[in-house]
Parts: C-alpha cells; sequence; structure tokens
RNA sequence: UGACCUAUGGUGUAAUGGUAACACAACUGAUUUUGGUUCAGUCGUUUAUGGUUCGAAUCCAUAUAGGUCAACCA
C-alpha cells in the first residue's frame, strides 16, 4: 500500500528537498527566488530550465520570485536585451513579483564595500591585471600578497573616493578582497570587487565609473532582495565559499546558494558566445532564426509555451553533467501541438492527378479538424477530377510494403474518395507527368457503402483551388551530436541542410485564413505554423517537427 | 602535479540502508480514413576494487573517468 502512495507522487528533486526541509525546520516562512539574467544576450532553453526551477519552486512552496537583471558591466549590456528577456520569461507563461537591477544597488554596493574597508577586509591595488593574474599563482601553487595589501585603512578608504569620484583611468586600480593568497580554491586568492570603467551603462548612464565584479554583487543582491534560495549553475560552485564569506563579513541576510547542472542538449550550441557567432557571421538569419535553441527562435519555430514548461518539469534537474536528446523536446511539442493542432492537407511535391470518371464539378466534402478534439469541428474542403498528390505516395513498381497508390492498386483520398489507378503518363524522359484514375463514388467518406478496405489513406489538394504556400523546413543546426567538443571550430559541424526551402507548396484553400496563434498539422507531414514573414498574398509556413514516422522506404529514401 | 563537483539502461531523471524504477529512444503486435494518435508488450541499468552491514545504487576507503577553478565576464 505504501508503494502505491508512493507511486502517484512524483519524486522529489534535490532542491525540493532541500526547501522541503527548510520550511518544515522554520529556517524559512517563505519562499524567495530569483531569475538573474545578464542583459547581454537572448534566453535560450537551457534558461528556460532555470526560469521554470526558480519560478516553479516557488509557485509550488508558496513565495515569489524576482527578475532581476545583473547588469555590474555596462560595456556588454543593452536594453534591448532587457525587453527581450522579459518578453521571453512573459511568453513562457511566468509572472516576476518585482523587475529589478543590480544596478539598483549601486549605492547600497558601494557602501558595503566601504564597510570591508574599514574591516580590513578590502584594500586598493595599483597592479595591472597581468601583475594579479602573476601574483594569483596557479591552482598547484600558492599566490603572494603585493605591497598595496599593507595599504591602511584611511589610505584605502581615501583611494576608493577617488576611484568613484572619477579619479583615476580604467584599470589604474581595483580594489580587492583580502583573504587567502594561499586558498587552494582560486577564487578566494584576493577576489576583485570593483573596477573602473569609464563606460556608459544602459540604466545608470554615467553616474558610475566603478562597478562591482559578479562577486561583489551578486550574493548581496540576493542578500537586500531577501533571497531565500539564490539557484545557479555548476561552475559556480567555487563562488559560493565567497558568497558564503561576503555575507558573513558583512553580516547581512543569508541567503543560500545552491547549484545544478545546466542543460545541455544535442545538435545544438548553447553558449552564448557560440550563439553570438552564429548571429554575427550570419550562419542564421538572428536570434529568432527557428533554427536557433533561442526562446524566441523556438516561438517563432512554434514551439509552445506549454511544451517548453513540460520539458524542463519532466527532465527534471539534477548535478551531474547531463546532454539531453533533442528528441525529448521533440516528443513534448508533438505531445502538445497533437492535442490541438488543426489538420490541413498541403502538397510539398505535386504529382497531378486526373479523376477520369468524376464530373468537371467542384464538389465540397467535410474533414474535421482535429480528430484528437471532438469540439474542433470541421471544414469543407473541395474536391474535384484534378488533384495533387505527393509525388512519393505513387511508385509505378511498389514494393512490399507499400500502402500507397500504384498502378491498379486503391487507396482512399483523406475526407474524400477511393480511387484505383488506370493509366500513367510520362514525358520523354520517362518522368510521371499525370495518374489516371477513376473513383468509387459510392466510397465516399463518412457514407462509404463500398465495402471496399484499403490500407492507404493520402493528402491531397484540388488543384483549382489550391493556393501556394512557401514551407520551410527546418533540420537539426549542426550535424554532430555536441559541436562543441569536436576538433577544431564547431561552426565546422553546421549542417548545411538545416534549412529547406519549398518555394511553392499546394495548399487547401482553408489555409488562407491562417493567423499566427494558429497550429497546424499537415496530415502525414508536420507540424506547422506561419512565419512571421507573410504577407497578405504570401503565406509561408514553418515546420515546428516533423511528424513520427515509423515507416521506412525500401528502396528510395523518402518523406521529408 | 592542488582544490572542488559528479558517476544508475542509448538519453534524461528516480529509488534517501530493505524487490533498481519512470519517461524518451529502439523493437513486436493490435487499432486507425494520418505508416500520426491510442493501446498492449519486448529490450536493456547501479564505473571498478575492497570494506562496514543480516542486507549497499545508497555509508566508508582507494582507484578510474568526466567536469570546474589561475577574466578588471557573469
Amino acid at each position: 500500500m505504501k508503494e502505491e502512495i508512493k507511486k502517484e507522487e512524483r519524486s522529489l528533486n534535490f532542491l525540493e528537498e532541500i526547501i522541503e526541509q527548510d520550511l518544515k525546520s522554520g529556517k524559512n516562512k517563505q519562499i524567495v527566488t530569483r531569475f538573474p539574467p545578464e542583459p547581454n544576450g537572448y534566453l535560450h532553453i537551457g534558461h528556460a530550465t532555470s526560469i521554470c526551477l526558480n519560478f516553479g519552486l516557488t509557485k509550488k512552496y508558496g513565495g515569489y520570485t524576482n527578475l532581476r537583471f545583473d547588469d555590474t558591466n555596462p560595456v556588454t549590456e543593452e536594453t534591448e536585451y532587457v525587453e527581450s528577456i522579459k518578453d521571453d520569461v512573459r511568453w513562457l507563461g511566468f509572472e516576476w513579483k518585482h523587475e529589478l537591477y543590480a544596478s539598483d544597488y549601486f549605492g547600497k554596493l558601494y557602501e558595503m564595500a566601504v564597510t570591508l574597508i574599514q574591516k580590513g577586509l578590502a584594500y586598493v591595488d595599483d597592479s595591472s591585471s597581468e601583475e594579479i593574474a602573476a601574483q594569483k599563482g596557479t591552482p598547484t601553487h600558492p599566490g603572494h600578497r603585493n605591497k598595496y595589501a599593507e595599504r591602511s585603512v584611511e589610505e584605502n578608504l581615501r583611494l576608493f573616493a577617488e576611484m568613484k569620484a572619477g579619479k583615476y583611468t580604467d584599470g589604474e586600480k581595483v580594489l580587492r578582497a583580502k583573504i587567502d593568497m594561499a586558498s587552494p580554491n582560486m577564487i578566494m586568492r584576493d577576489p576583485l570587487l570593483y573596477r573602473i570603467k569609464h563606460a556608459h551603462h544602459h540604466r545608470t548612464g554615467s553616474i558610475w565609473c566603478i562597478y562591482p565584479m559578479y562577486d561583489m554583487a551578486h550574493g548581496q543582491s540576493d542578500s537586500i532582495e531577501n533571497i531565500t534560495h539564490s539557484i545557479c549553475t555548476l561552475e559556480f560552485v567555487p563562488h559560493r565559499e565567497l558568497y558564503d564569506w561576503c555575507i558573513e563579513k558583512l553580516d547581512i541576510f543569508p541567503s543560500r546558494q545552491y547549484e545544478f547542472a545546466r542543460r545541455n542538449m544535442t545538435y545544438t550550441v548553447m553558449s552564448k558566445r557560440k550563439l553570438l557567432q552564429l548571429v554575427g557571421d550570419r550562419h542564421v538569419t538572428g536570434w529568432d532564426d527557428p533554427r536557433m535553441p533561442t526562446i524566441t527562435g523556438m516561438r517563432r519555430r512554434g514551439y509552445t509555451a506549454a511544451s517548453i514548461r513540460e520539458f524542463c518539469d519532466r527532465v527534471g534537474i539534477a548535478k551531474r553533467e547531463n546532454m539531453v536528446d533533442v528528441g525529448l523536446l521533440e516528443f513534448f511539442v508533438r505531445e502538445d501541438l497533437n492535442k490541438l493542432a488543426l489538420r490541413r492537407m498541403v502538397i510539398f511535391d505535386p504529382l497531378k492527378i486526373i479523376i477520369t470518371n468524376f464530373p468537371d464539378r467542384t464538389e465540397w466534402l467535410p474533414s474535421e479538424n482535429n480528430p484528437e478534439d471532438p469540439n474542433g469541428g470541421t471544414r469543407e474542403i473541395p474536391f474535384s477530377r484534378e488533384l495533387y498528390i505527393e509525388r512519393d505516395d505513387f511508385m509505378e513498381i511498389p514494393s512490399k510494403k507499400y500502402f500507397r497508390l500504384a498502378p491498379g492498386k486503391m487507396v482512399r483520398l483523406k475526407s474524400a474518395y477511393i480511387i484505383t489507378c488506370d493509366v500513367v503518363l510520362k514525358d520523354n524522359d520517362g518522368k510521371i507527368t499525370e495518374v489516371h484514375c477513376s473513383y468509387i463514388p459510392e466510397s465516399r467518406s463518412g457514407q462509404d457503402e463500398s465495402g471496399i478496405q484499403v490500407k492507404g489513406t493520402l493528402h491531397w489538394v484540388s488543384i483549382p483551388q489550391a493556393i501556394p504556400a512557401e514551407l520551410r523546413l527546418y533540420d537539426r543546426l549542426f550535424k554532430v551530436e555536441d559541436p562543441g567538443s569536436e576538433a577544431g571550430d564547431f561552426k565546422d559541424y553546421i549542417n548545411p541542410d538545416s534549412l529547406q526551402v519549398i518555394r511553392t507548396a499546394w495548399a487547401e484553400p482553408a489555409l488562407q485564413q491562417a493567423v499566427f496563434e494558429d497550429r497546424f498539422q499537415f496530415i502525414r507531414k508536420g507540424y506547422f505554423c506561419l512565419d512571421r514573414d507573410s504577407s497578405e498574398n504570401r503565406l509561408i509556413f514553418n515546420r515546428t517537427v516533423g511528424l513520427k514516422d515509423s515507416w521506412k522506404a525500401p528502396i528510395n529514401k523518402e518523406n521529408g
């Protein structure tokens, strides 16, 4: 019985366990987390994991999550990114309690630095960055202090004030914590706290010319906001010692840092630097290129927010390095889209069919919008003498398990009639130009009295009413699972066929009414959405993901 | 010749000293007016070696492998 109860519950991840303990022990009355992006790039699927984690935790346990921009480096940060990040978080379906900026705390952080100086725990160093690096030692050899570490509190106070006042040039002086130059943790070897940058800041303008480093800003900001659980990725593990040191020495609210492993995914790259290169070198059309692992790219490609959330929740988090198969992400989109996508018929590569015994008129046939949705309703689709089917849905000499059209064989046209192939017409090169078929009038969909059972059902469009559309078929951006770990430049592994454009596909007329919010399943082909490049008289669809395809063509490779 | 983090099916994540499990993938079969969906089933897992224990994926030791740290980035 105990086992049955256990099965019902989803097991807790390590952060949920910590939180439940903290709540139970009374250490925290409510949970406060933050999502702390640096506004210097666009959010990607890895950030989505962090967003879902941070917001999900406070939603589950009560409390709230702040959106805090970690904007302590004015030279790389821009307002453009702030807006895109807010837009992406909102689109994902989360609401932050407060919109905050580390730059909001520049005054307080300055005061904290002064406090450290007064306690003899920080000093102004005139060394160059090269000198500081050299004095730092190596992981296996301790570093050593220089003469600047001996400066008096008064002198440090004066110099730091002068740094703030703009008396010195960039790089001339820095403020360092006075901790331990022999620490086995390199981060603790008198880390830099403040540096001089005469640069325009996207929010504070030119008020400041000194800016705090990450370690002087992040934990302190957490503390100011009473963040209870400060969740970050594994590369910050060594920083935790310094994070705790600052909190202890400054005697401020004890936020605690916890680390989880960042999310990696096959056939893509996730680092901002690499993503920026792809955009900068024009390997993709922009941050929102549907092949990008960015939130905005995935959104344009047709991914739903719900599917991304589901992906993040069900893949889970832990502390070990991971490489999630992109197929898992695709599974969650298909799962969501299958429930809500409107079924439509589109011919990618047309083959003309003449129904020789069908009169010269148009018959409108109802077809369900979504077999998974009982309330989905139907639409009318035109049927006529001249139709298009997919070229690869016909084979002159069919292989054994070919269910589709072939000479003398019967197939059902989806929502219409059963047809038989009678004659195949070819041009001088032997290419099939046209196939003549006859239909079985009693086999009309929904009122079939023919009694004929066919193995295959094809999608089709009526030529006179067909509307042209451009299709953009996306494939993985890279040819290898982990481009970052391959020899040479990761860009050498870009998949040259990651975008296949079909200039003119033929769509059923209902697609003329497509709007951006619509999600479609082009029957037997895949899930599609309208691209924002579309215009009044030009429809462009992005393939979000193909349908799962268990059909293996025996001879010719096929089915894009 | 350092410190820290991590090792569970092909992938991701559980099992919190008591029968190694879930999802994806793969493979069978059934259903199907989408070779989709759905349903049923199959496949396959504790890095190694010692130790503690009635009992170890779990605790301990050693080894091995992978990752992180020597930015005036975050």
